[in-house]
DNA sequence: AACTCTTGCAACCGCAAGATA
DNA sequence: CTATCTTGCGGTTGCAAGAGT
């Protein structure tokens, strides 16, 4: 018996057929119990992988797509003020995530660091900027353009943190809030693994989202749907199971 | 047209804080 | 009150697409 401790690990880029699995079982669960949507999902992932598929693509309420020049002047302003507390600055730009607008600063501090070199050191002879990407990129412990020190500055920390409570915007409370459209068509997908774009995926949430109504529909397609999903909530989370079917039932008959 | 370098983004890791037993 | 487990954060890395030669 030990060597079905805990399967294969997946790793690396997630496939559709994964990201579609994955809204559906947190559109049941909720997007808090990480541990336990990665195991109730039947995915080989972490929860801790999971949670950050789910926050940082998945999650509906994302924008995609370029920053806008408010979005990007926002960004510069509140680091300047909090310096790298992504997620603080992320609470502030709907729609957007830490890793982000963490990705975009970073972007955004080698653009500027790039342009320094260029006006600080003449063009004389071939300067040598054909080194690694490494070596003219020190964004990382970037000293700033504007007038600050990012992690130096006492004051960063100890500004308004009254905001402790915030939760992000990409919080579906934990419980059960709306209801994936898939069905069978996950059948589908799993053997075309493209059948089913993301897009369309939004789309739909955004409709079952007004109509939650359809959960009541949904009351034993569950389980026919992932039969192995009772056993394995056994083992995974017995306290919290209770009142889950609860709160699902309970809105399902209530309504039905 | 082929190849190399650069850029942007998604995903991982380790650590710390918070929650729960 | 302490120990253990889970979640969230920030830093870092690796890869794919695009730009340049």
């Amino acid at each position: 018996m030990g060597k079905m401790a805990q399967e294969e690990i997946r790793k690396g880029p997630w496939t559709e057929h994964e990201d579609v699995q994955l809204v559906f079982y947190v559109n049941l669960f909720g997007d808090r119990r990480w541990d336990f949507v990665a195991k109730v999902s039947g995915l080989k992932r972490t929860g801790k992988s999971c949670r950050l598929r789910w926050v940082n693509y998945l999650h509906p309420g994302l924008k995609r797509g370029k920053m806008t020049p408010q979005e990007e002047r926002l960004v510069l302003e509140l680091h300047s003020k909090w310096g790298n507390r992504w997620s603080r600055i992320a609470r502030k730009l709907p729609g957007r995530t830490d890793n982000e607008i963490k990705n975009y600063w970073r972007t955004h501090m080698r653009k500027k660091a790039q342009e320094r070199k260029q006006t600080m050191s003449p063009p004389s002879s071939g300067s040598n900027c054909s080194s690694s990407a490494s070596s003219n990129a020190p964004a990382d412990s970037m000293p700033n353009t504007e007038s600050f020190s990012p992690s130096n500055n006492p004051a960063v920390d100890s500004m308004p943190v009254k905001e402790t409570k915030e939760r992000s915007f990409y919080d579906t409370g934990g419980d059960i809030e709306m209801w994936a459209p898939m069905g069978k068509k996950d059948k589908e997908v799993e053997e075309s693994d493209k059948v089913y774009s993301m897009d369309d995926i939004w789309k739909d949430i955004d409709l079952e989202n007004d109509t939650i109504k359809s959960i009541q529909a949904m009351a034993s397609p569950i389980w026919n749907y992932c039969p192995d999903l009772l056993w394995m909530m056994e083992e995974a989370d017995s306290k919290m199971f209770p009142t889950m079917t609860d709160q699902f039932f309970a809105s399902s008959t209530l309504t039905g």
